[in-house]
DNA sequence: GCCGATATTGCCATATACGGAATAATCAAT
DNA sequence: ATTGATTATTCCGTATATGGCAATATCGGC
């Protein structure tokens, strides 16, 4: 179907009734139009227009085939439209795969505003802890904690986060107050593996404290339920217990110290995005920025 | 409208579901089909198809896409086909411009084999002497006694007819029979224009007679009435005068010199023709050779 | 008969697209 | 885990099409 273009040339040659007016309309210089056309014609073997310097006259099968092709190139002209629609504004349905955590604690807050911001728009939120397969499966956005290691994902930036550890006033009262974060290395100290080191700094001042506890879970709910249960010790982002902060369950301690922050990604699969897709990444980034 | 060869190479893509299984499908290197989807991607803004070695998977845009491309592309052959057709089969209407005589004398008997041929065509023909044109009116086809001067013009040889001398008995009884070309000059010749040489040969003999008479017409029906009313010698084709001679009111004359062939053209805008006209004309080349 | 408009053709420098091979990447099988 | 086969992509030299310009031819109106 190698002659799908010049169709559209020829459409426009007759619509303007004239291939100088049709090169100009197409932006292209009249001698390429004039070739295309011929050669158009010479693929189909047929003469499309009788032409005159003056004038253009349809042959029987130039009619034929302007009132075909016409159709044609208008449907492929709304076609086009469509899709630059869905470039332009955000429609159908975005599907985002994150953490529930995240989810829960920096996304969910923010859904009403964007919801309502794009009211064509629905959702689908994939919440399962496993890493999607962002090609195999329908997609539009993956959240992750930490960059991809494939390179043939996009990952973007869309917020940066550092802990800071907290406790129960209960647990705070059996075990004491450390002090300085060497003092952790002794305590129960709520992980998400049995192994692992908290990196902190305050100020130009680092440590970085070999931590573990008995209890190892991989999910910050239950790390956060632990903790406010008076288990141990938690390094969470301060929005993850902003709740128990207020309502008194968890106390900072050591909060001249945090650690690193870290950055939260939003992975694709492509940098051709749908708008839908490109607005809620950017959304996130400009809300959460401040985190 | 640059990307309608494209979008007939991502159909055939999802359709095969496979790029190399396409690339084959379509005869092109698969690299030049990657970079045209890439491309076509880019075009649009979106990606079409989510794509590892082993799997293609739609997109969103590329299901919206697939599903109205698959449409344009199918009424995009069949307007191809439905052209080609025009180029195989001859169907429509075939308009024809030709003199008068030699469409009553030559064309006309044919007509029955050719039009029971090709059942599915209906014809016009346009009689008048003028010189119609065949870009402004929409005539596939010209039948000319001479070669059109314009080169923009398609002439082919049609038939070949060379004229001989006849006469009424009547007319022979009154002024005797010529027994050399050299006679004619005294006689009533009847001619197409008041002033008229007849070229004629007999074996290697040739002999230029100048000759005239009192009635000059540019109607071969008209000097053939003449000649039969005995008003003078007529230099016309066997065929024209063959009703004549079987009747006995016309004889020949100087049987052993005639004219130099002259050939009758099918006359054309354009080599590009439908199956139509071109089966028309390649039916009265064979038709009429032997003339 | 002349003049302006217009399609076509030719030319050539340049840009673009192509084709073939190499590369990268994925998935299945062992 | 590793290998191997399959497949999309990338790379790069080359071929092709394009664009701009000018010349040509021709039409149609004045």
């Amino acid at each position: 179907m190698e002659l799908l273009n010049d169709m559209a040339l020829f459409v426009e040659v007759v619509k303007a009734n004239s291939f100088s007016r049709a090169a100009e309309a197409l932006d292209m210089p009249n001698s390429t139009l004039s070739r295309r056309i011929s050669l158009l014609e010479k693929e189909i073997g047929l003469r499309l227009l009788h032409r005159t310097t003056r004038r253009l006259e349809l042959t029987e099968a130039g009619q034929i085939y302007f009132e075909r092709s016409k159709r044609i190139v208008e449907e492929a002209r709304l076609a086009h439209e469509q899709l630059g629609e869905m470039v332009a504004q955000p429609t159908g349905t975005l599907r985002v795969s994150m953490p529930v955590d995240f989810a829960t604690t920096y996304v969910a807050p923010l859904l009403p505003r964007f919801a309502t911001l794009y009211p064509g728009l629905a959702f689908e939120f994939d919440l399962t802890p496993r890493n999607v397969d962002l090609v195999a499966e329908p997609f539009d956005l993956a959240i992750r904690m930490a960059k991809p290691e494939s390179p043939n994902l996009i990952a973007r930036v869309i917020a940066r986060v550092s802990a800071e550890l907290y406790a129960a006033p209960e647990y705070l009262a059996r075990d004491g107050i450390p002090a300085h974060p060497a003092e952790l290395e002794g305590r129960q100290c709520l992980t998400m593996h049995t192994l692992a080191s908290w990196a902190l700094y305050s100020g130009s001042e680092a440590f970085e404290a070999k931590v573990g506890s008995r209890f190892a879970c991989n999910s910050v709910a239950m790390i956060r339920r632990l903790t406010t249960l008076g288990m141990g010790i938690a390094f969470l982002p301060e929005r993850v217990v902003a709740e128990d902060l207020q309502a008194g369950r968890l106390v900072s301690i050591l909060s001249a110290w945090r650690g690193h922050p870290s950055s939260v990604y939003a992975v694709t699969e492509t940098r051709l995005l749908p708008a839908k897709t490109q607005r809620f990444i950017e959304f996130l980034q400009e809300e959460l920025r401040s985190e």
